[in-house]
DNA sequence: GAAGCGCTCATACTTTAGTATGAAATCCGT
DNA sequence: ACGGATTTCATACTAAAGTATGAGCGCTTC
């Protein structure tokens, strides 16, 4: 049977083309797969290795430490701790009896306040202001106070 | 020429597998170089990124800063830094004429100093003077300057 | 527009502050 | 012990502060 001998060679002929022809489709296929994947894998393996490299910089390697000194500025209250100004005082001349008239007097208490409780009369508080005032040069009680916490004579 | 035929298409059949056969050993071959040459370039890809990455991270990252803060104590000058305490000067609830009347009592100044100053009568002055001890709950114009300045009513 | 508030001024009065003068007692230092 | 300073008190007076009441005007708000 040459012709079906013919024939079957020529169904093998074309079967192991077609064989050939798929297996180097397939190979073709398979190039570009690994081709693509390639890239893929390798640009993987490089962002990886890029961290990696990071975090072995920073966390194994000594980091780099620069100490940098801030002055900082720290502001102190100047805490109300009230003093006397001794020296104003002392230009003053006043005498003690005068000078405890002055520190109530300069808390606004009026001279019947003052006489009270100093145990004095209010004539004798009132020769006191009145000297206050010469001494200090003012012409009030009002005035005296002003000047008396300004110059920071009392408390 | 059945026989040559049949010969040439031995010949071509075994020519074919010999194609196909090396054709594959050839791929295989490729193959192996391909997979030998991407560890190759993969552990390349891997180093280099490694070195990448520490240059990154040494070079272009920020170096780890550590301040020091150093408190420098500034003392602030006890430069009459007056401030009106207007939360308690609001509570007073004072017309403007009145703080204006205020103001020049804390200064010391009389009745008629005030009026001569503010170009009022007297009379207004002391309307004026009379609500403010209201507002202020004092009794006096001695008490008013005590608390005002107590207070930090006024400059 | 009526009511309320702020500002002004006035009068009359009371209270307090301030001045002047004098005097007596105490303390301190040379 | 004497003089001077301090402290105390008193009287008499003037000046200023403070109170009370009323009233007029302008403005805003309801």
């Amino acid at each position: 049977m040459p012709l079906l001998y013919k024939a079957r060679h020529s169904l093998l002929y074309g079967l192991l083309m077609a064989i050939l022809v798929f297996a180097l489709k397939w190979l073709q296929w398979k190039f570009l797969i690994v081709d693509h994947s390639l890239d893929i894998y390798v640009g993987l393996i490089a962002v990886f290795f890029t961290i990696l490299g990071v975090w072995v910089a920073t966390q194994l390697g000594r980091p780099a430490i620069r100490t940098v000194i801030v002055e900082k500025a720290v502001y102190v209250q100047p805490v109300e701790e009230f003093s006397v100004n001794e020296t104003e005082l002392k230009k003053l001349n006043l005498s003690n009896r005068e000078y405890e008239v002055l520190q109530l007097l300069t808390k606004g208490l009026s001279n019947a306040e003052i006489a009270d409780n100093l145990c004095l009369s209010i004539s004798t508080v009132k020769t006191h202001v009145s000297s206050l005032f010469v001494k200090m040069d003012v012409k009030s009680r009002t005035q005296a106070i002003e000047k008396a916490k300004r110059l920071k004579l009392t408390a």
